[in-house]
Parts: C-alpha cells; structure tokens; sequence
DNA sequence: AGAAATTTGTCCGTATGTATC
DNA sequence: AGATACATACGGACAAATTTC
C-alpha cells in the first residue's frame, strides 16, 4: 500500500485508539504502553507512523516517553475536564494593610493594597476562596 | 553521513537558527518562512529533519503551517518569556474561619480550613500574596 | 561488572496524496 | 493544467539509554 489517506490519516486513527485504550484504563495510568515494533506490527504500520501518534498523545500530555525505556500512560493522566457547573465570582477592594501582610510586603501597616477575592463554587457549593494582595500604586 | 548527533541534534539547532532570525526580525512575522525544500538546501538535511525543526516552532507557537501554502511566523510572535528572578514560596496552615470566610462559606465561625499562601517576588521584590482557602475535610 | 538485547532518538532516502498558486 | 508546497507513509541505518542476562 503506498499512501492513500482518505478521511482520517492513519497515525491519527493509532492515537485515537491507544487514546481510548488508555481513557478505558485498558491501558493502566502509569503502565508501560507496547513497544514502538510491537505497535508496530498490531497496526501494521511503519515506525515513523508509530511514533507520529504516539506523538500526538505527547502533545496532549496523556503519556510520556523515555528514550531506552518506553512510553507511560500518564498518572494523572486525563486531560483537563472543563468541569461543568463552575462559577467563579471576582470583587476587589483596597485595604490596609494589617501588622502580617504589612511584614511580607516590607510595608508599614495602613499601607494601601489592592484585595482580590475570587470566589470558586463547584455545583452551588463554595470550592474555595482565593485572595491576591498587591501594593497599590495609583 | 550516517547520523553523529553529538550534543544538540540537528533539527534542534535548526530550529534555533530559524526561531532567532524570527526574533531577530529577519524573518518578519507575518511573513513566510523559506519552503522546506529551499531550507533543506540551505541546511543540507533531509526533509525530516526540517519538519521536526519546523514541529519544534509550531508547537512553540511561532510560527503556523498551512498546507499548499507555507509556513508564517505568527504575528502575537514571541513565547512566554521565563520571567528570570521570579520565585514563589508557598506555606500552609490551619486555620479558624473568622465571621467573614465563615459566611462566604456558609459555615460556622471557627470551622477548619486550609490556608495556602503562596509569596510571589520579581526581582527581590514582593510582587504579590495570594491566600486560597478551602474547607479542612480531615 | 560486563555483554547482549530491547527501546526510544535521530537522520537519511523515496514515493505518493492534497492543497494552493 | 502545471508548478509549488506541505502532509502522509514507507523503508533503512546508526546513536543513546535502559533493562536483562
């Protein structure tokens, strides 16, 4: 076969399989994936094809490759799930500054700073509250 | 010549050579780079060895490939800059929520949380403190 | 400790498909 | 239609790191 690839090029249809396989846990998150030849000969594909899909996965950071040793299905593995139901709410302030963040900003206290709160809410419920303080400068 | 690659492969060099004439405005962004068979000239590698190169750019972001056509040096241009002299010391403890995270949390006074602060300094300087709170599940 | 086998990394060559000019 | 340029795919060879014996 020389190349014809109509549709879906070959290499990516490899990563989208081993992509399944290891989502599936098929392929345990930090097991070895097969070899580059044993790839190789399941798909009947040339090295160069093996690697450009293993090269894909690489890019998308759910393996890793180690010369002389092999390609890992990443620990935590998974992509970044957009998760649903997430809010976040920002405000901002400017305070003064108390005798703590006066010392970590080698500041007197009184010195004026901007607060920002970021409130995280997964499904309703409060996830987290996060606070930047900078030194204010207008 | 079989393949010597002793210190920075091939391909690596060339993508730096070609990643600093976009850089350094020889090659304008926006402009077309060289095709891949007048690089291969110029560099005398073979045409893999210049696609790796230009892969290398490509997942940088600088530059862009459009089949049939060539490939740009992106415009936004330049990567992340690795703020030299940035550190960041974070520190952890447990805290008591005080009337003021105890109701954005709907929880009660003096409830257990977390409390990461993370110090950001550029250049010596404390640039900013960032607090995160989140609710002691232990 | 050392040699061999395994596995990934780099590089070359060629041929054909597909998109653009 | 033809030329040009990038995309896909095959093959082979040697280098470098790791594991195995």
């Amino acid at each position: 076969m020389p190349t014809p690839h109509y549709g879906q090029p070959r290499y990516r249809a490899i990563a989208d399989e081993l992509r399944q396989r290891i989502e599936r846990g098929v392929i345990r998150p930090g097991s070895l994936l097969p070899s580059e030849s044993t790839l190789r000969a399941e798909f009947r594909a040339s090295r160069g094809t093996i690697r450009q899909a293993i090269a894909l996965l690489r890019n998308d950071g759910i393996v890793a490759t180690e010369q002389g040793r092999g390609t890992y299905a990443s620990l935590h593995g998974q992509v970044w799930k957009p998760q649903q139901r997430t809010q976040s709410e920002t405000r901002e302030r400017i305070i003064c500054a108390d005798a703590t963040l006066a010392e970590l900003f080698k500041t007197k206290v009184g010195a004026r700073l901007i607060e920002r709160e970021r409130m995280i809410r997964i499904d309703g419920e409060v996830e987290s509250i996060i606070r930047e303080y900078r030194i204010c400068t207008d």
